[in-house]
DNA sequence: CCACTTTCTTAATCTGGTTCAAGAAGCCAG
DNA sequence: CTGGCTTCTTGAACCAGATTAAGAAAGTGG
């Protein structure tokens, strides 16, 4: 599998010495994955935390009432996971699947370990990864208090139209906070007007 | 102002040479803030970033309708600010006041960067700070979407017993994602029970 | 210690979004 | 091509929480 889409995302933010870029991409496990197919899953301990390089995946929490709550959605390029369990090594809240045949680097929890241990610019690239995902989380927080959920679905197709032609809208719904029944009105509206 | 404090959660995660400690306890600009001041304003760019030694913070949005949305509340230990006019230097949306009279140490984006340029050991620092924010966002936003009111301020008044104290109900209110009436009337249906 | 402002509560009414139920439309696997 | 599963839509009844309005309580500054 080739690793170079992980290495251009890498040197956005970290410039590496041949060997480092030999011995980091030495640390992945590829994996490929079909359209339903599980990476990680809630109870168990998280196999590692997962890089997208092609394909899509979704990270979501299955709660009281048995329905999915998806927590985010990764095209490529994105790292998901359940952080918590990934880095406590408890059994994890989230679970992740495929919504399309997916290509992904596995990096386990001893893996990570050994790659800042020994290049500790990846702390960096790490920090900047995480800090800009807290952005987006916070950002999110807010909609979900401030915005109506036809303000929340007008933003989520204009930041990830792709996403749109291919997930179902049921898991869109999940993301946006709202049941497919709501979402299915809102969507009617729209066309009406 | 007395660093203990802040040099105290840095050593948790990363050990320092005193010449170290030195150089960035020089970098931070102490303030100290009465109840109601302001740290950071909306449409300006963010001062620094944000470090409450003592008392607390909110940090929060004004929306379209003029209600203050809370983000977040930091008491002491807590690092906050808004990560993106802080990183990007763009006008803030967010703005940070106090609800006490606090002590805070301010970090401005040029000292976080000579901080991070002469002492890499803070990318790791800072890498474990917000991982661990985003594990919480992550946490809130699934709360927001799958719980109820009432759930969320159980769950609030269990993690954050002593901010109940203090800060003014309308701004736990605003935490939750609801309204200062709807709050009050959670709270009565409790007391009743 | 008194006016003023802010916070908190209560109650009535209203609404964005849910629930339930059922049909229509896709989408496979055999 | 077809039977069965999952997704999507529709509509009616319903509910959690918002809005509006007004009074009570608590700060706070002069």
């Amino acid at each position: 599998m080739d690793t170079s889409n992980i290495r251009q995302s890498v040197s956005k933010y970290v410039s590496l010495e041949p060997e480092e870029v030999m011995f980091f991409t030495s640390l992945f496990i590829p994996i490929q994955v079909r359209q339903g197919g599980f990476l990680d899953e809630a109870g168990e301990i998280s196999k590692g935390f997962l890089y997208v390089d092609s394909g899509c995946l979704m990270t979501f929490i299955t709660n009281k009432q048995g329905n999915d709550q998806v927590v985010q959605f990764s095209t490529s390029g994105w790292w998901t996971g359940d952080l918590n369990s990934f880095t406590r090594q408890t059994p994890a809240t989230y679970s992740t699947k495929a919504l399309a045949d997916s290509e992904v680097f596995l990096l386990p929890k001893n893996s990570l370990d050994q790659l800042l241990g020994r290049i500790p610019k990846f702390e960096k690239y790490f920090r900047i990864i995480f800090q800009n995902s807290l952005i987006t989380h916070q950002h999110r927080l807010v909609m979900a208090f401030s915005a109506t959920a036809e303000e929340r679905y007008q933003e989520f197709e204009e930041k990830y139209p792709v996403l749109e032609q291919f997930v179902p809208l049921k898991y869109i719904a999940s993301y946006l906070g709202i049941t497919p029944e709501f979402l299915s009105k809102i969507r009617r509206r729209r066309m009406e007007k």
